[in-house]
DNA sequence: CCAGACCAGTCAAGAAACACGATGGGATAT
DNA sequence: ATATCCCATCGTGTTTCTTGACTGGTCTGG
């Protein structure tokens, strides 16, 4: 599959000359060593290569000979790579986080950067597979639980059929046997699970997960016009609106991350910089697909 | 480097046995054709891969006749990969919101996940590396900057230095020639980078980046027994303590993520789950390291 | 100023990796 | 029973690399 570019270019080759396309774009300069230390192959062969990317591209290189490197030239135009800033500046984080380690990535000298964040925890990768391996079999499993409200049996069996990202956490979407509805579970407060065993729950009766509303935003009426048109430029709103959809269950966070679940004029605006328009339909709408999930369940075990 | 395992395995062969060890780790399964069709090889070359794979650790997999697939053992051990749970995470992230290509990495299915959040817009990739190539060369560019205050000149100069991740918004952190001190500028909000000029700046005198402080942090006393000791857990705090040192410009980002800015009992305790015990301390240091640092530019450039 | 280190490029010969063609076995579907 | 789809394995040729040998340019230190 993949290579469509040029006829039958070996997969090896083609990651290098995707190599060469990757330094020239974001570092600028590469070194023939460069190339043939990061893929463990002689010179000559990177020399060969370099010389295969300069066909391809004529107008992308230059050799510096003082430098002795090669030069991204001002005619530059990425040929084999698809340039995303956000995976670039998502490999970053992971390095800095120390999630991957820098020669399994292509970088070079990585710039400075820093993660501001409180939670630098790692989770164990074993907890995790055992979640997505109950996923992809429908099973369910027992997991020790550091619940927040601090309850006192830690251990529970839960039913996972999704993940989500929210606010800097990962939690799981899944049907809690105990309490006999459908919960949200911090991955990173996962300590322990167990085996996987059949479950008996549909999951497409999490209605909470299963159906989205919309929630309509706007920016707060307190701010400034300046201020205002900011936001709307910056959440790319039309006629001062903003409309997302959302599953019901995960609106829960987007009103905790942004506010809108306190009431207007206790936070400075600055803190409050949006509005949710139609909150209280938004918060029926939760309410009553809960309801209704609770019940259906209900009606499926008789 | 890398190829330290075994004694000469050509750079390809490896990827090719790393690939096998991260779909038996995530999928628990996978096939010749997987192999063959991901790194454009033949059949018969994916049957001597796994032949090697299989030689290395022979407890790892089992051909399923029925499923027609390999599947992960029971006494399966990871032997050439590097698990991250996070790593996982972030590019099941990076799929969903478009900034990688499911073809350009391992996954066969994904899980379901989700991202929640507002913001879904992409940022220039040009834009990045013009701030990239000015932080390598330690020069300043042009940019054409929407500011959340919604100043009538939106061009500025800036000399960056640094970039950072703060509430899942990317900043650049940077020399102001209009404001004649260092600022954060949100990467989204860029839209144009002009030209790269050397600068005169020096960076080292961004004494709000350079000095780091310690934050002090405890769980909000306002919240229950039970509450306030999952928070030590979840935060890995001593006695009842977190203390996290941060440059002094990214303690503003903390203050506002976590809430340490507004005054206690003005929000429902569970919204200001942290505490910061020297806020003060914090408050005063970052100020007063803000205008020792414009002194020092201005005798500098004297 | 010139030797030595380091960067690069090239040519030729041999080894390794890989593709292609062919053959055979087991499981499932028609 | 035949077809199909997996997989494995054995030759044989081809491509891709490596190894070795030689050449040229730039910078550094004695």
């Amino acid at each position: 599959m993949a290579e469509e570019t040029g006829e039958t270019v070996r997969w090896g080759v083609q990651r290098r000359l995707e190599f060469i396309d990757f330094r020239l774009f974001w570092d600028g300069r590469f070194n023939r060593r460069d190339l043939a230390e990061t893929f463990g192959i002689s010179a000559q062969q990177a020399s060969s290569d370099i010389a295969q990317y300069t066909a391809l591209a004529p107008g992308n290189l230059a050799y510096d000979q003082t430098l002795k490197a090669y030069l991204r030239a001002p005619t530059y135009e990425p040929k084999l790579m698809h340039a995303s800033a956000e995976r670039y500046l998502l490999q970053l984080v992971a390095i800095e986080n120390r999630w991957m380690r820098q020669e399994d990535t292509w970088f070079d000298n990585t710039p400075p950067i820093e993660n501001v964040s409180l939670l630098r925890k790692r989770t164990d990768a074993r907890i995790l597979l055992h979640i997505l391996d109950a996923i992809n079999q429908r099973g369910q499993l027992e997991i020790q639980y550091r619940s927040i409200t601090g309850s006192p049996e830690p251990r529970r069996v839960i039913a996972p059929h999704a993940l989500f990202h929210a606010v800097g956490r990962w939690y799981v979407r899944a049907w809690s046997n105990e309490h006999s509805d459908f919960r949200d579970y911090n991955l990173f407060r996962i300590g322990q699970a167990g085996d996987i065993v059949t479950a008996a729950i549909d999951s497409t009766l999490d209605f909470e997960w299963m159906h989205k509303i919309d929630l309509i935003l706007a920016p707060n009426p307190a701010l400034s016009a300046n201020q205002q048109a900011a936001l709307e430029a910056e959440y790319g709103m039309t006629d001062g609106r903003l409309v997302v959809t959302q599953r019901l269950s995960q609106t829960f966070y987007l009103m905790t991350e942004h506010n809108f679940d306190v009431e207007p004029d206790t936070l400075p605006p600055g803190k409050q910089q949006l509005v949710l328009l139609n909150r209280d339909e938004v918060v029926n709408a939760r309410a009553t697909a809960r309801k209704l999930s609770i019940d259906a369940v209900e009606r499926a075990s008789r």
